[in-house]
DNA sequence: CTAGTTATAGACTGATCAGTCAATAAACAC
DNA sequence: GTGTTTATTGACTGATCAGTCTATAACTAG
């Protein structure tokens, strides 16, 4: 009944979370977005409301893909003993050689405490990568058999561990100082 | 011989920080410093090179000031036992009320990738402050046992542990969860 | 086919951006 | 006092910002 649009939003939107990902909310422009998103204008403003939609779509794009699928293989009993899937979950942040980081650690500190839709965003993200942590402690043969506190704790405090590896990956810290921490982090677990 | 400056430098560039933590470096213009320093706009450019020269600086404010006085604090020896020290400076996170995190991790994550110059100076300051954790960990009584490279190692790990509390508490991190993270990542220190 | 609907393209708008400049002011040397 | 030097002020500049609008295109229903 009326003219289909061009583009695959999804894939748009993946463009759309690269370029903010890499420069931040406020030093993408809308020029930027439609270089990446290879869409005119006119087109975007009819798909989104406004240059703050897009961010908030892509911080969703983000939870479905990356946080999901790492939530998905942490939550898989399938895929190993727990702690081994905690590991390799650490070990992929050190070989990413990218180091752009995590898009959800960038937003909590460039948007979370200025737009209230970003904060809560990043807080359910938060929330149930630490749940999903504890789900892969339950299924490690050593932290089975703590009390459910305890690997709430520990998720809590891996949780923490992961954001700031993050966060040193982006700053340039040398990969032999990320094995170091994540050595030291799991070696007692 | 010639008219002398009528602000006080050190002040401007404590207040230009105080801008740059909460906003950002692309969410700061010029408009939004000249009101916080207080200065008109021909002044600041006698001043400095440029909005990136004001932000190297006001980084280097934010080490002398901040980061010098938490590395001081972690080397005094007559601030108290090690790990206490270290507690302490990890509480002193938790309640922080107004919850502008670090400007350091800000920097990390919003210009580091972007910038060389800002890539050095977190180093520099990551680096140090990591030595000024190992430098309290030596003043322990249980860690002062442990071999350099121990100490060494759980430096690393816990400066890794306070930038995920920082970002954490600049997420909107409830309290609770922080000072779950503080108790567990120090307790079998 | 025509009518109705929505997407696309990119020119356009007013606001704001970082940075410059010329006039003026305040200091010191003499 | 005069001359020199540098700070202050705010008007000004051209570029770029996010967002709007109009003309055209692509589709379906009938």
């Amino acid at each position: 009944m009326a003219r289909p649009r061009e583009f695959d939003i999804d894939m748009a939107l993946d463009r759309a979370m690269g370029v903010f990902w890499v420069k931040g909310y406020e030093g993408t422009s809308l020029q930027d977005l439609l270089r990446a998103m290879k869409i005119a204008r006119g087109s975007l403003y009819k798909a989104f409301e406004d240059k703050r939609a897009i961010y908030l779509a892509a911080l969703d794009h983000y939870d479905r893909t990356e946080v999901g699928e790492g939530i998905a293989f942490l939550c898989d009993p399938k895929a190993g003993d727990g702690i081994t899937k905690i590991r390799g979950m650490f070990e992929a942040v050190k070989n990413d050689t990218a180091r752009r980081g995590c898009f959800m650690c960038n937003a909590a500190l460039d948007r979370a405490s200025l737009d209230a839709d970003v904060e809560m965003k990043v807080s359910s993200m938060l929330h149930r990568l630490e749940d999903a942590i504890a789900v892969a402690l339950k299924q490690s043969r050593r932290a089975a058999r703590w009390s459910a506190t305890r690997r709430a704790k520990t998720a809590t405090s891996l949780l923490n561990a992961y954001i700031g590896l993050r966060v040193l990956a982006r700053s340039g810290y040398p990969a032999s100082g990320l094995q170091s921490i994540i050595d030291s982090t799991l070696s007692t677990k």
